[in-house]
DNA sequence: GCTATCGTCTGGATCGTTACAGAACCAGGC
DNA sequence: GCCTGGTTCTGTAACGATCCAGACGATAGC
């Protein structure tokens, strides 16, 4: 017996050693007992997992298993600022269960870690014990973002920011927000107004320049502004002359509030393009209070097709994304990475409109 | 020079090692830079970090820290079956956001696991490497619930089940929906109805009969359903005259469907106790769907008071409890026993009705 | 000048596991 | 009898860090 082996300390924790040692076994055999069942007898095996049961040993150490094997079970997800942002958010939602559902066939949970920007939050997401990271839907430049791609381990990124050399799986947003926006100048609307979601971490409220979009810090709404653009000029419109309203958050209230004084105007437009489905939720309500019909009076289109804009009233035609799928898609590249294959950066996904019962033709004497 | 220092392997991994050598100071030297930053000097500090950022060496490993210290920076949390059934409860929502903040603090992350029944997600369980657990409310027995007790670690379990010797954050369920139904009874209703969220995990729909309700999975339902019986009890009603209309799962969607069939027959309920939000949230669109005024021919209590209840249409009369509070609590308990503190069981919080505009004297011919 | 104290830094032990090379044993074939 | 091959088990060396007791100077106090 090694040195080790004839240690007699106490032990009050309970370890391989100490059922080895209980056993009269080595270490190895009762390693091999949990993770390799084919190298020792099953005689044996029985006899040590039933003696592991009789004492309570539940198993290796995970932690000491992830030095060794270098590997902890858990994929970093990095969320926008609080947590209850991303559980809100249907889109969040659905991609979060979609990714859980993917990587848990190889037992890995998910570490949840708000993006916050103080040095004692990066400090703890450098410190995070992950085996890959991923990234959902930050805005460029953050912090985090480095702290940890910079940490060495695989990491996807979900629609924003771009980092070289990491794959992102998203949507093409802009021939989204494209088709959004021909669809209502094909039925004839030509006052047109687009709710974006923030631009920036500044929580700003209220009508977006063109130096403010062009700006935005979220990739995601840059690209849906410039789809949306494309699609007014194509109609032989002035995008400049078509009011972008900054939301303070993804939510139907700050839509709402935004889009009051949006329809209380006198030319006020006929066509709306919210840019997600919680703004266009908040949109409708909006022109519900001020006694507009929808679509009679106001058409809304939304983005996202998440559960709420199939069963709103009037169900929200909107660009349909697929949602849970992307989740999937993520938790397939991180699984991939995991396992050493080099994973490219995938195509985005095709999006497409679906036309349900928040557009029609601009009343008469619009 | 130790055998270890001298160990010349090319090292395609960065280690404290690596670095320690590179400047010829010891491990312990660069881990006192990083953790102990008063036991070296100053410029010797500087000079580490500095030579480490030069060389892309971002910190001592997570998972070796992790052994050494016995901590790993996370807090597992167990959530029902699927992540977006905890996402799209608001409850749920909220009480993990509370959570976060609170054990954010000390740098904690956490770990969503979703308790499965199956080997192979009972073994993630036991492999996972957390700090401590925190089991969101789960049925009566579930096995996932064993596997996470039996670690070792702090546990806190939330709302239910119980467990000997570890800490419940609860409310007081009973006296909540005591509250609730007395509200009805005072106001002078006679026929109630009430509806229950998942009694089991068989995800049954319909009547619950008594034998059911006695042996419902899942101890919040059985307090509520047995606080709500001694409202009913205290009135002068007979309970095994109030139909409970089990329903599948605590979403709007499925209350307004079990919902329809109580509200569509004869003797129809002129006041409803759903016990939750959620579930209310669906009777009063059920309502609405049959031509019922809301609080004119049915008056429905809710439970929660979720954001959801403020801001619907009518606004619902409902039972308050703290969500977010709970989820910061929980947290409190959480880093108290990770700082080796004995907690005890916290008193459940006090519970209050809020009355809004849910709620009204049953209509003359009721 | 001699000890006591302080601030810095080092070496070795340790955390609990898994990977790997090889020992011990048994059976079978020539 | 000797070699080959297979199964079963052992011992040692990592994995990458942190903790702790002490070494080493320099400074201060007497």
């Amino acid at each position: 017996m090694s040195k080790a082996e004839r240690s007699d300390t106490p032990s009050g924790r309970l370890t391989l050693l100490t059922l080895a040692r209980d056993l009269g076994v080595s270490r190895a055999t009762v390693s091999n007992a949990y993770n390799r069942p084919d190298q020792l007898s099953p005689a044996l095996r029985e006899r040590i997992l039933a003696r592991a049961a009789e004492l309570g040993f539940t198993g290796p150490d995970p932690m000491a298993r992830g030095l060794r094997r270098g590997r902890v079970g858990a994929v970093g997800v990095l969320v926008d600022e609080s947590l209850s942002y991303a559980f809100s958010d249907p889109t969040s939602v659905l991609f979060l269960d979609g990714l859980a559902r993917e990587v848990q066939a190889d037992g890995l949970g998910l570490l949840l870690h708000p993006a916050r920007r103080d040095p004692a939050a990066l400090q703890a997401l450098a410190d995070a014990a992950v085996d890959a990271w991923v990234v959902q839907s930050l805005p460029d430049g953050h912090p985090a973002v480095d702290v940890v791609a910079s940490r060495g381990r695989p990491v996807v990124v979900v629609d924003q920011p771009a980092l070289p050399g990491v794959p992102v799986v998203g949507i093409d947003d802009a021939s989204g927000a494209t088709t959004a926006v021909r669809h209502l100048t094909r039925l004839g609307h030509r006052r047109l107004a687009v709710l974006a979601m923030p631009l920036g971490c500044d929580r700003r409220q209220g009508r977006a320049d063109a130096e403010r979009q062009r700006t935005a810090e979220y990739a995601v709404m840059r690209r849906r502004l410039a789809g949306a653009a494309a699609a007014v000029a194509e109609a032989g419109l002035d995008w400049a002359g078509v009011p972008v309203v900054e939301v303070t958050a993804n939510e139907p209230d700050a839509a709402a509030r935004a889009a009051r004084e949006l329809l209380a105007g006198p030319d006020r437009p006929t066509g709306v393009f919210a840019s997600t489905d919680q703004l266009a939720l908040g949109v409708v309500r909006a022109a519900r209070a001020l006694g507009l019909a929808v679509p009679g009076d106001l058409s809304v289109v939304g983005f996202d097709d998440s559960p709420a804009a199939r069963s709103a009233e009037p169900p929200l035609t909107t660009v349909a994304q697929p949602l849970r799928d992307r989740g999937q898609r993520v938790g397939v590249l991180v699984r991939a990475a995991l396992q050493g294959e080099e994973v490219g950066v995938p195509p985005p996904a095709v999006v497409g409109l679906v036309v349900r019962g928040s557009t029609a033709p601009p009343p008469r004497g619009g």
